[in-house]
DNA sequence: GCATGATAAATGAC
DNA sequence: GTCATTTATCATGC
């Protein structure tokens, strides 16, 4: 038995699964609602790695995807960064 | 563009250096996945000890054909995934009823 | 065929 | 030394 979760545990470990529709609704949402500073603190990691219904070193895998991969190309990100500034926006309004 | 053949275009201590002139903003190394045999041998000296010392530093450089800098951060970066496996091994095993 | 998450070199703060 | 990063690369999803 051990030996079947240990066997699972590294295969689980190597495949990669794409983070549900509303985890990435709300990383995204931190990223550009904090996008002159993304840096978000091992605190406000952990929340997120909580709400997210992931764990906090994908959550520093995300952020770290993300900021450089916005860097490299900021034009493709426009109307995602758009999208989310509005939605926030709508939020403070409320 | 650049290789990664560590045998040239790189200094004794593993800078790169792309000009002669301090102008220049010193670039950054580019990221060069080490082969299997280079990742075999750091392995099996990390097996033994976690913390290297300088003479097997320097004997492993020169067989890898690797700075000494090199070494010494890879297993500084080594340390560090051991350790991330570990917590991801308890977090994994911790609460499960067949254990 | 790229998008995306995870990992491997390399840097820098401390 | 650790450790949070940057950057490129790997592996997978779709």
């Amino acid at each position: 038995a051990v030996m079947i979760l240990r066997s699972r545990f590294l295969d689980a470990r190597r495949k990669r699964r794409n983070f549900s529709k509303q985890a990435t609704e709300g990383l995204n949402e931190y990223f550009y609602s904090h996008l002159s500073n993304p840096y978000p603190s091992e605190e406000a990691k952990e929340e997120l790695a909580k709400s997210c219904g992931i764990t906090v070193s994908q959550v520093s895998n995300w952020f770290g995807n993300k900021r450089i991969r916005y860097k490299k190309n900021i034009g493709k990100f426009q109307e995602e960064a758009n999208l989310y500034a509005m939605k926030t926006a709508l939020v403070v309004r409320q | 563009s650049g290789s990664c053949t560590s045998s040239s275009a790189t200094t004794k201590d593993g800078t790169a250096n792309k000009s002669s002139h301090s102008s220049t903003p010193r670039t950054r190394k580019k990221r060069c996945p080490y082969s299997k045999f280079q990742i075999r041998e750091l392995e099996r000296e990390f097996f033994f000890n976690v913390y290297i010392n300088k003479e097997k530093r320097l004997q492993l450089s020169r067989m890898l054909n690797l700075s000494d800098r090199q070494v010494k951060i890879w297993f500084q970066n080594r340390r560090m995934k051991e350790k991330k496996l570990s917590r991801d091994r308890l977090q994994y095993f911790s609460g499960n009823p067949l254990l």
